[in-house]
DNA sequence: CGAGTGACCATAATACCAATTGGTCACTTA
DNA sequence: TAAGTGACCAATTGGTATTATGGTCACTCG
């Protein structure tokens, strides 16, 4: 199990650097294909023709890479769902649009990526940066929604606009957080459009 | 890990025999003092002064004896929701109470019988028929509110009622399931409130 | 016949040791 | 000095020999 100290720097050294790239890459490359766990930082030295002391001047652990993996690959996810959200022009539709967006992006990292997917697991359950931040970024997606349905008369306005967004934050959050998607399989034919459906009619004026 | 066929008949022998009762006694006792995994069929045996085998003759495996335990436990949440539910008696504070109520509960089993909380776990993960019976009838529970509701002109009977409560019960599913709610503790907090609010927000006519 | 069991089996858990692994640091070399 | 490393350590992990466990069955005995 891995430590998970608060603030903690990740990197280190040159921060623009030509080796941490092939770092990343090589990372990149290892992770999705045997797993986080079997590979070793030795393997990772080896695959850019450096030796593994070398690769600690640029991370402060593996997990630290595996942060930066799992950050790109969050990353990705959350770019393609403002995608889907970018195609309604409506706030109810957006908003229908971002459950569904991120359930099946999810899904298809874990159908398809099992290996990453595992990477984000560990992440979740421990709590890395990289995963506290998507959360975030999730939020904030959801509140930009629901302040533009607002402003536009589509949204009520009486619930307190905080509250409103941990509660449809809570309401997504099984099919955001890799473990418990894992316990949700069943569910996720009809769950985003059903909980988008109940979660539009609370929000009615 | 353990099989789960679908119907397997999980007792065996005489329904109604002294020696049954002994053994569900001696296995409460044990399941919730040393853990599930941690006791052997052996020490049920001795505690009750019989051999091995002759539990086998009450129950078809160990994890019969398991489910038994759960479903009792699963049970006594259930009756004490129900409680909570009767001490209202307008179907949206029914509902709030009934959130409020699980978490309560799910919680106190969590940090006040640890042990049956990890049967209780192993049960939803690995598909338990007493899980299953358990989230079945939560969903009657929520069902029969929900009827109420819209008898008294309380809830809105637009949306078709298998699928309300199907989202609703989803809501409240991170916070049934012992695993998922492990992962939810951050937020048992204001969940049910805001959670609830949200629901009934939703069901306004 | 029926309550109850000892002996038995296949598999799962455990205990144990050797090999790896994450991580550091003094050191080389260009 | 800065890029880069071999050698080293504590802690995990992997492999394996052994034990414990879930489960069955032919059998006893009253």
């Amino acid at each position: 199990m891995m430590k998970n100290s608060t603030p903690a720097a990740l990197v280190r050294g040159p921060a623009d650097h030509e080796v941490r790239n092939q770092i990343v890459l090589a990372a990149t490359e290892h992770f999705s294909r045997y797993g986080y766990e079997k590979t070793t930082v030795s393997d990772l030295a080896k695959a850019i023709g450096f030796s593994k002391a070398y690769i600690y001047k640029f991370f402060e652990s593996k997990q630290a890479i595996g942060e930066m993996i799992c950050a790109n690959c969050l990353g990705k996810i959350e770019t393609d769902v403002k995608a889907a959200i970018d195609q309604a022009d409506r706030p109810p539709e957006k908003l229908r649009r971002m459950f569904k967006a991120v359930l099946e992006l999810s899904l298809q990292l874990f159908s398809q990526d099992r290996k990453l997917y595992e990477i984000a697991t560990s992440a979740a359950t421990e709590r890395w940066q990289s995963t506290l931040a998507y959360e975030e970024r999730i939020r904030v997606m959801l509140r930009s929604i629901l302040e533009e349905g607002r402003q536009s008369g589509d949204f009520e306005r009486k619930t307190p606009l905080d509250e409103t967004v941990m509660a449809i934050y809570l309401v997504l959050r099984p099919f955001l957080h890799p473990l418990i998607l894992q316990h949700s399989l069943d569910y996720t034919e009809d769950a985003p459009a059903q909980l988008s459906s109940l979660v539009l009619r609370s929000l009615s004026p």
